[in-house]
DNA sequence: CCGATTTCCGGGAACGTTCCCGAAAAACTA
DNA sequence: TAGTTTTTCGGGAACGTTCCCGGAAATCGG
């Protein structure tokens, strides 16, 4: 028999469905002895319980779509397997999908996972498009959703992010503490808050030691390492230069580095390269969490929790 | 409403459940009219379809597990989408589990899949264990299943995997041309024919030209960049240095490079290192498949094809 | 104009659970 | 001993689909 049912086990026991269902979900109205019989048949036919047919009686489906801009670098991954211990718990599985950076795949996503019934949504914004009016419409409409790290302030659903704004300003004061004069920032998407924050930081860096900066000194890049590449390879190309980069992320000063190495300069005696690394900055996290674990596996973990809240439905949505 | 059904649809309609089901999948045998009063119904109250439902009825979860070791390389976040754009024309989603190169872990995934009904499954070993009693059991009680990349021959399974041995002789032939005369392959697990398969081509290549090597030549590293670290560390400290590194993948030959430099020794003057790049080596794949599309989309929409031949269960298990 | 075919629709079972309800048997109370 | 409570169990509805079956109109052929 390729997957026995309850009715199975009771028609080979001459007993009844509700009867092999108590003994399923140890319930407190049936006898010791028949309990034991019955389990011990459903070991030997193999039994598993349908999470289908649970679902369906449930109006439930167990299910958590999860959308992410990309899984190449270490942080996204890191995230969801942060969300995946959580949720496990709880008996709930994962639905991640790739929206590679494209708000069109991402909305795309969505509608596919609403379509799977998924019980909650955990987002991190793509790069693209600024629309997000789907997503508080179908926040308004009851689902539970948490968006992180790639966040937008009109968004209404809860948002676990990093503290953008302060490690961004002590990035760059350890660039100017260095003697450092001319710091360009390459920049992330405007539309999203950590781009902003962190543009915020730098700024209020540079004021507060009185450095100079001009609009030329905060060119909106990207994520990617092959944006940080190209935009620096343009930077490249003016008279003056910086002799220093603050990068959005870790992928865009990688292509940086790489883009001052190709023009024949030092990385970092000509020009210094920081980029705000995800990780290991717990202590600047909101809401502030502290833990051996990495941070990335704590980001998601905070996530789906809040996320649980949410499916509680007795929620004070704290955002 | 939450959530309309077809029976509320067929009672603001006054008809029966039947009919709008038959509007729902255009079935042949319905007024062109009463089908168009019901779909326009349908899209008043945003009926969307329950894929529970649907699944319990069908006796199929239209969802496929796929189990990899980790996703912090490029290159398995990529076979991911191939094999996700692959069924997803077909209806079916992806739950994505992560081993941690741990066999324990891999065998819970594998398990709590089971538990979740998926129709398939597709598997890159992990690191850990070679015990692969337990997939050819499943695999013999009927379920689909595809592995790639990291398998082992034993497995009854298809699988989907590089020419390992052709492209592994091509690399360190590269190295002996250039004059390097002593080569040390970081080799993966030996439970995997990947291990296997890319020392055959090591081997082949110094006899070939006549090299001498011992067993020392040949160390079990891993797959991590971390496992690459310690093991060059660990071989810098013996007399006599090779002058060149083959190892099994980039994340092990980025850590030998590392060591290597800590070291303060020059790549590649003193010591040259290639790794086995999983990318750009179309032409070595088997079965063998030519196309613009990057090597490791096209690894996962082979994968997911074989398993979509495997549910048509028509199938002649290519192995 | 009558029988046969086609068109269109509703009823109801089935998928595998859970859970409510009621009933039989056993145990208890007075 | 009769009534009451407890223990234990089976019946059957419900979740939202799909699909088979049969029946009522409507159309057709001669």
């Amino acid at each position: 028999m390729k997957h026995p049912t309850l009715k199975d086990i009771a028609q080979a026991l001459h007993t009844s469905v509700s009867t092999v269902s108590r003994a399923m979900n140890d319930a407190h109205d049936i006898n010791k002895e028949t309990k034991e019989r019955i389990l011990k048949k459903a070991r030997e036919l193999g039994y598993k319980p349908n999470p289908i047919a649970r679902s369906l009686h449930n109006r439930k489906s167990f299910q958590i779509g999860v959308i992410v801009p990309e899984l190449y670098s270490e942080f996204f991954p890191e995230v969801i397997e942060g969300v995946q211990e959580t949720v496990q718990e709880e008996g709930y599985q994962l639905l991640i999908m790739q929206s590679n950076e494209q708000f069109k795949t991402e909305l795309e996503n969505v509608k596919r996972l609403e379509e799977h019934w998924v019980d909650g949504l955990i987002i991190s914004l793509s790069g693209e498009g600024e629309n997000i009016e789907y997503y508080n419409e179908l926040y308004a409409s009851g689902m539970p959703m948490v968006f992180f790290n790639r966040v937008n302030e009109k968004l209404e659903a809860p948002k676990v992010v990093f503290n953008d704004f302060k490690w961004s300003y002590l990035a760059v004061e350890h660039l100017i503490k260095q003697g450092r004069q001319r710091i360009v920032h390459l920049a992330g998407y405007k539309h999203l808050s950590l781009t902003r924050e962190r543009i915020r930081g730098y700024e209020k860096a540079l004021n507060k030691f009185h450095l100079e900066y001009d609009s030329g000194c905060i060119i909106e890049t990207g994520f990617s390492r092959n944006q940080g590449l190209e935009t620096m390879n343009e930077l490249l190309e003016q008279e003056v230069l910086p002799d220093a980069i603050f990068a959005v992320n870790d992928s865009v000063a990688l292509g940086a580095i790489k883009a001052i190495k190709n023009k024949g300069l030092d990385v970092p005696n000509d020009i210094a390269v920081v980029g705000f690394t995800e990780s290991q900055i717990a202590d600047y996290l909101e809401p502030t969490l502290t833990s051996v674990k990495p941070i990335e596996t704590l980001i998601g973990a905070t996530a789906a929790n809040w996320l649980a809240i949410q499916n509680a439905q007795d929620a004070v949505a704290t955002n």
